[in-house]
RNA sequence: GGGCCUAUAGCUCAGUUGGUUUAGAGCAUUCCCCUGAUAAGGGAAAGGUCAGUGGUUCGAGUCCACUUAGGCCCA
């Protein structure tokens, strides 16, 4: 007789194989059909809101890997806030004006660029942006994002366009907004003449110019700080490459806490004894370089005592001050920084801070202006920078003028040096009315994870300068303001602004590039400082950050699925001075709060080796690319494993090594579906109270599962469910409970109550399992749900399941601590086992008998409780139990007291079930198989 | 150059307020077994100067300083 027939080995239909590339597709169709989304939002209706709000990425290219990562995190958060039965909906959203949009178009037009309108580019901008969209839309809902596709949000949209205008006018209306000059890298350029962003400059090395080092006489006196520095012909020395910004200079920088000194020596072009400050450490090699031999150097003393004392200018009528800033170097010049707050960057921010006049005297040429005084209508890089240096030369402040070659940004269109100039922008104020303050405020009330967050936030945020919101690009949402043709005065209110908001609204922003202003002004507007009534249209564009900014009011408090503030942001790190920020201060300027509650951020992505990820280094990987090639849930899996609090390695190697956990997790749900083919949990569930002792441990570790991985959802520590899950999975399932399980399962009686008890337990286990699994398996888990016959919940898709809750009555510490030793026993069982495999006297364990003895009477009293389990734990045929010791017996390791012989069992091996038992051939009929399996025959 | 962050086996992670003689898992590796989860399953072994140096302490993977490597944001 074939007794294999008899038994009740595993079947299924769900395939070891995943197929994931064939599948996902499909599954993901299913949903689309079915309207997932649109249904968890009706079932949902009503719940308690959780709200993730999303940050909208560019649609230019292909979408990197980091990206899919941060989307996929926060598909995490959504659908398992969504199994724990809150209203969770997702919007996504793209960030669709802007530069880099901008300038990749302009790329791809070439040359004919320079006879492109305005409205033209924007076309082309929007198309492209559109186009992207459309791609990456594809790519997101490739990796299985669940959102709502149909309806994202687009900041070219019409309604999200008004939305920024209404943020605008909330600003303007409580003051925030002003005009003032900063200054910007400018092309000087006959065609160009325009503002230009850092990603449009080209650095240059070897650009050649003029290198001077000039005297400022002070006008105060420094003897308080050098004894010796007699005389009143005392200065300050400056190093500079453009002498063209030197009529606008108002301010020298020392850095407060390097050593400075007072050098005397004789100056060589005018022959006079001069005393000069320069910072000590740089005394000897200036002198050198000025070909200064003797020089004497009167004492030291910290820049910081510098501050305040004036300066001549040496061909203005003016005088300037000593500044401290920290940016001062050390590495070439003299240590004390020429300042023209109208000319650079660092100028600027130290212009600020002390207040200085931001003189820009050049115009959008290049050519002085007659505030530059004698140098007026000067070409500055030309005649203008030589002019300078003759006039210093002149009055005796120049000391020494080379030639040398450095880096220097250049137009990227006309490939021309590029100036910085002072130009007039639109400034949101940090500090009118306490809003870098309130800000600040409300960073302490957000909940910043990880918590150091907070401070890096804080940090930047009290340090920022305002923020200037305009740029003179063409792809991008118009400033809505005015500037009155008689005075020059910009004209805007809130009722110029709520009349551009409507139109924008139902227009979109492009009819501010066609329409005339008339037709954006009500009726006799008269401007309020003048009276006049001509008007142009402000052609500056918001800063994009402006736009994805005001995401908080264009989205969240417009569509009412979402509410505001969101629970939640979650974006990199790079956010923080980004969106978040950038979010944070329309927010709090408006709505007198931060738009969020709570802020997560992850790392970035990085290689194998741990560094960064780029086109250039060839270890680019795109969402398309890794997709193909693993599947979504491997990816994601993959993102589930990392800790993303730190920088996550990706290679094709690192996602290689995932799938095979993502098998090991497939194989453990295929497996407990295999067992459950005949199962009915409405006629076949064995109560708790009728369950052997394994079969409580079994429920024990599955409480404890739920626990921990909620508890680790419920931090958004993802790795930790990922770890938990898997190691339930190999070790305490596949390694212990299922391998154990295999006897009662497949030999018992179909309907015998110990085979129930097994099925009940792996029923329950099923459940959980692929219901915690589920927000990250999002494929898997919807193909396990479809291949579960009974389900416990009546719903079509896995994702409308609720999340697992733990059972109290299920959790027994004390029985799990006796299954710990148990636990340890088999493993030092096992060690010995080996032993004797390795002798080839057995292959299969179950040809083992195993004798145990023990001194110990507590561990003798154990053994007893659970000699008849004792061989099927242990996967032996026979287990006898000694109170003393053979001398073959050895020491457990994990069971010190446990003494354990391991032998081969004399007995026949049962032709059914393969145990080796004393009774195989006890009843005629079957003379090849046991007791046990004769029963379970009847 | 500045601010913030990271560093535990080949890989992914544990390591509770510094304290149990040999720092834990799982995977990968090597070897063995099974062939009734089979392009599956089980077992065993090996693998770490906790990035480095110095300090605090009776005691440091854990606290402090510096260094190195890397990341993000600035300059």
């Amino acid at each position: 007789m074939d007794y294999k027939k008899t038994l009740n080995l595993p079947t299924t239909q769900f395939p070891m194989k995943a197929d994931l590339l064939k599948k996902e597709p499909e599954i993901q169709k299913r949903w689309v059909k079915e309207q997932l989304y649109e249904v968890v939002r009706r079932t949902r209706s009503g719940r308690k809101k959780y709200v993730l709000h999303d940050g909208p990425p560019y649609p230019t290219g292909e979408l990197h890997i980091g990206t899919g990562l941060n989307k996929i995190l926060k598909d995490f958060i959504v659908r398992y806030h969504t199994m724990q039965g809150y209203d969770a909906p997702y919007v996504p959203g793209w960030d669709c004006h802007g530069l880099p949009i901008e300038h990749r178009v302009m790329q791809e037009v070439g040359e004919e660029r320079k006879n492109l309108t305005k409205p033209e580019i924007r076309k082309k901008c929007k198309k492209y942006a559109e186009k992207f969209v459309k791609l990456q839309k594809i790519q997101f809902q490739a990796l299985g994002i669940m959102g709502d596709w149909e309806r994202p949000y687009l900041t070219f949209d019409p309604q999200y366009e008004a939305g920024i205008i209404e943020v605008f006018g909330k600003l303007v209306e409580n003051g925030y907004v002003y005009r003032s000059k900063k200054p910007v890298h400018w092309c000087p350029n006959e065609l160009g003449q325009t503002t230009l962003a850092e990603a449009e400059l080209d650095y240059r090395e070897e650009t050649k110019s003029p290198s001077i080092y000039v005297n400022f006489k002070l006008t105060d006196t420094i003897r308080d700080l050098f004894n010796d520095a007699t005389g009143d012909d005392s200065c300050i020395m400056i190093w500079t490459t453009t002498p063209w910004t030197l009529p606008a200079n108002v301010a020298i920088a020392v850095h407060p806490e390097y050593e400075y000194t007072a050098v005397r020596y004789d100056n060589p072009k005018t022959h006079k004894e001069e005393v000069a400050v320069i910072a000590d450490k740089r005394a000897e090699e200036v002198m050198s370089s000025l070909g200064i031999r003797d020089y004497q150097c009167l004492g030291k003393t910290h820049g910081r005592f510098l501050e305040g004392k004036k300066y001549q200018h040496p061909f203005m009528e003016r005088t300037g001050s000593i500044v401290l800033a920290d940016y001062v170097t050390l590495s070439d010049g003299t240590g004390c920084v020429h300042t023209a707050p109208g000319h650079g960057q660092e100028d600027y921010l130290t212009g600020i801070k002390y207040h200085l006049p931001m003189l820009s005297p050049v115009d959008e040429k290049g050519n002085f202006t007659k505030e530059a005084g004698e140098f007026a209508g000067l070409n500055i890089l030309k005649e203008g920078n030589d002019s300078i240096v003759k006039k210093l030369e002149s009055v005796g402040a120049l000391l020494d003028k080379k030639e040398i070659a450095h880096s220097y940004p250049h137009c990227w269109r006309c490939d021309d040096p590029v100036i910085f100039r002072a130009t007039e922008q639109w400034f949101v104020s940090l500090d009118y009315n306490d809003l870098r303050q309130r800000v600040l405020d409300e960073i302490k009330r957000t909940k910043w994870i990880p918590s150091w967050g907070e401070s890096r936030m804080a940090k930047m945020v009290a340090e920022r300068p305002d923020w200037c919101i305009s740029r003179q690009r063409s792809w991008g949402v118009p400033i809505p303001a005015f500037h009155c043709m008689e005075c020059r005065q910009a004209h805007i209110n809130t009722n110029t602004i709520d009349y551009v908001r409507d139109m924008f609204g139902k227009e979109g922003a492009d009819i501010w590039f066609y329409k005339d202003v008339s037709y954006f002004l009500p009726p006799d507007t008269k401007c309020a400082h003048c009276g006049g009534s001509r008007f142009q249209k402000e052609m500056d564009i918001f800063d994009v950050w402006f736009e994805s900014g005001s995401s908080h009011h264009a989205v969240l408090q417009k569509r009412s699925e979402l509410s505001y503030p969101a629970d939640l942001y979650l974006e990199g790190t790079d956010q923080h001075r980004g969106w978040f920020q950038l979010s944070l201060l329309p927010s709090v300027g408006a709505w007198e709060r931060a738009p969020f509650k709570s802020v997560l951020t992850h790392g970035f992505v990085v290689d194998e080796q741990g560094k960064k990820m780029s086109k250039s280094r060839g270890n680019f990987i795109s969402v398309e690319d890794a997709v193909k090639e693993f599947g979504a849930d491997v990816l994601r899996l993959w993102t589930s494993s990392l800790d993303y609090q730190n920088d996550m390695g990706v290679s094709r190697n690192l996602i290689i090594r995932c799938s095979d956990a993502y098998r090991r997790i497939r194989n453990t749900f295929r497996y407990l579906l295999s067992n459950l083919y005949d199962f009915d949990p409405k006629v076949n569930t064995v109560p708790y109270e009728g369950l052997p002792e394994i079969d409580c441990w079994a429920l024990h570790k599955t409480q404890d599962l739920i626990k921990h991985v909620t508890s680790a959802y419920e931090s958004m520590l993802f790795h930790r469910v990922f770890h938990t899950i898997y190691n339930f999975c190999t070790v305490e399932m596949s390694a212990f409970y299922l391998d154990i399980l295999k006897d009662r399962a497949y030999t018992f009686a179909k309907n015998s109550k110990e085979r129930r008890a097994g099925q009940t337990v792996m029923y329950s286990i099923l459940l959980n399992l692929v219901k915690l699994s589920a927000p990250i398996l999002v494929h898997t888990a919807e193909e396990v749900w479809s291949a579960i016959i009974h389900k416990d919940e009546d719903v079509a898709s896995i994702h409308l399941a609720t999340f697992p809750k733990e059972n109290p009555a299920w959790t027994d510490n004390a029985l799990n601590e006796r299954w710990e030793k148990l636990i340890n026993m088999r493993t030092d069982i096992a060690r010995e086992l080996e032993k004797i495999r390795a002798t080839k006297l057995i292959g299969n364990s179950l040809e083992a008998s195993v004798n145990l003895s023990t001194e110990n009477e507590e561990l003798w009293q154990f053994l007893k409780i659970y000699e008849k389990d004792l061989p099927m734990i242990f996967i032996v045929s026979e287990v006898k139990l000694e109170r003393k010791n053979t001398s073959k017996a050895v020491k457990g390791e994990l069971i010190p007291a446990l003494w354990i012989e391991g032998g081969v069992s004399q007995h026949k091996k049962c032709e059914r079930c393969w145990n080796l038992r004393e009774s195989v051939g006890a009843v005629q009929e079957h003379p090849t198989i046991c007791e046990r399996c004769v029963a379970a025959l009847q």
